[in-house]
DNA sequence: GCCCCCATGTTAGCGCTCTTTACATGAGCT
DNA sequence: AGCTCATGTAAAGAGCGCTAACATGGGGGC
């Protein structure tokens, strides 16, 4: 049959053995490929050479494989934020500007996960694990914000979530207007992530928090 | 048949006389109701009570009609974005925020607008009027950009092209991230508009624009 | 060690969309 | 009045989502 592949890389029987995990892999493809709609459920199949029918042993619809893609990709997204952030060493502001960096990095280097995450349309109820993953990846820009408050007189020290959602807008911002590998949309005159990080040192200065005055042209 | 109107509200014989007008309000209003993706060319041609060859006489095919509604959402927004800055009346602070809000007003109420020009995939260079039209909206924000830095003293003046660049992300993400009408991905402690308000008064505080002068100034 | 269960895969098929090709209609110019 | 060509229709092929009925064989219960 056609959708067979002619040689098999590992040669199986009736049974796939870890059908689940290979479409997503294949999902994660066709999406970093070619967007988040050009991704099929057959062509998912056909890639992981099974007919097409069978992913639905897997996944109750094309919607639910994209859920558990979104979840896997805030699950990754968290522990590249985390990481980053690395508890505020050395101090708050330098592990703040490597979230930044870690954010683009993530949008840039995982464009099929960021693409589910954001970009799909997958409802953010669509399952509980993808919630909890979402708020967990939140978590950690949030509390990353709560260390650069502290750094704040109290009386001067805004809301963290506040900061969090102005951080992560900008970084959404950013990444999805000009983060794009292809540079599809504008070309810029300095990178995304100089951009971002422009963009961050004078919001920061804006509420106070590091720097020795207002940003300046050099 | 089937896909014909039962009882058309306004009889027309074999020609349609204005279709592809009539086939953009049906795009507009499937993009609207089900996402850039929910949207048919088979099914606009049924709002239209045409066949569903019939629009390939004005487009050459799906991805052309959301250029076109792409292109006619960019010249609307770039006309909102100008009426809202009106020439920076009465001061430029004043007039900057009141863009803001016009980016936000016209994401909330032209989704279908907003989704194609941003979301919907569309490559900035499938029509040279979808670009024309893109810069024309993109210079609205650099222009009012300019505005503001121009009360900055020389030497303190980053580059009006960053600025623009900054303030487009920041309200892109609060748009895409928390603008939804359905508010479907999370709950704000604030609504979009002032969420972006808030962002842009410490943002250009950090410039030493606006408020009485850098935070960190005492 | 055998057998049967059922998780996992296949085949076949319905209904839909996208798009092309060949044909039909009639509005407007001459 | 007659012709032309833009604009519509019918028909058809390919691909996809999804379902239902059937096939296979790995592993647990005996």
């Amino acid at each position: 049959m056609s959708w067979k592949r002619d040689r098999p890389e590992h040669p199986r029987g009736y049974h796939h053995g870890n059908l689940k995990e290979e479409l997503v892999r294949a999902a994660l493809g066709l999406i970093g490929e070619k967007g988040p709609n050009g991704f099929t459920f057959a062509e998912a199949a056909r890639l992981a050479g099974v007919s097409p029918a069978a992913p639905y042993r897997h996944f109750r619809d094309r919607d639910e494989l994209l859920a558990d893609v979104a979840t896997r990709g805030f699950l990754a997204f968290e522990a590249a934020l985390t990481r980053a952030w690395d508890q505020g060493r050395p101090d708050p502001e330098t592990a703040f500007q490597r979230l930044g960096r870690a954010y683009l990095a993530f949008a840039h280097d995982e464009p099929a996960y960021y693409s589910a995450m954001f970009e799909a349309g997958v409802p953010l109820d669509a399952s509980p694990e993808l919630r909890a993953a979402a708020e967990r990846a939140f978590a950690a820009l949030r509390q990353s914000a709560e260390a650069l408050i502290a750094l704040l007189p109290q009386g001067k020290r805004p809301p963290a979530l506040m900061m969090a959602l102005h951080i992560w807008a900008m970084s959404h911002g950013i990444a999805a207007l000009f983060g794009r590998a292809d540079g599809g949309r504008r070309p810029l005159p300095m990178s995304a992530a100089e951009l971002l990080e422009a963009g961050t040192l004078i919001y920061l200065q804006g509420l106070g928090i590091g720097g020795d005055g207002p940003a300046s042209d050099d």
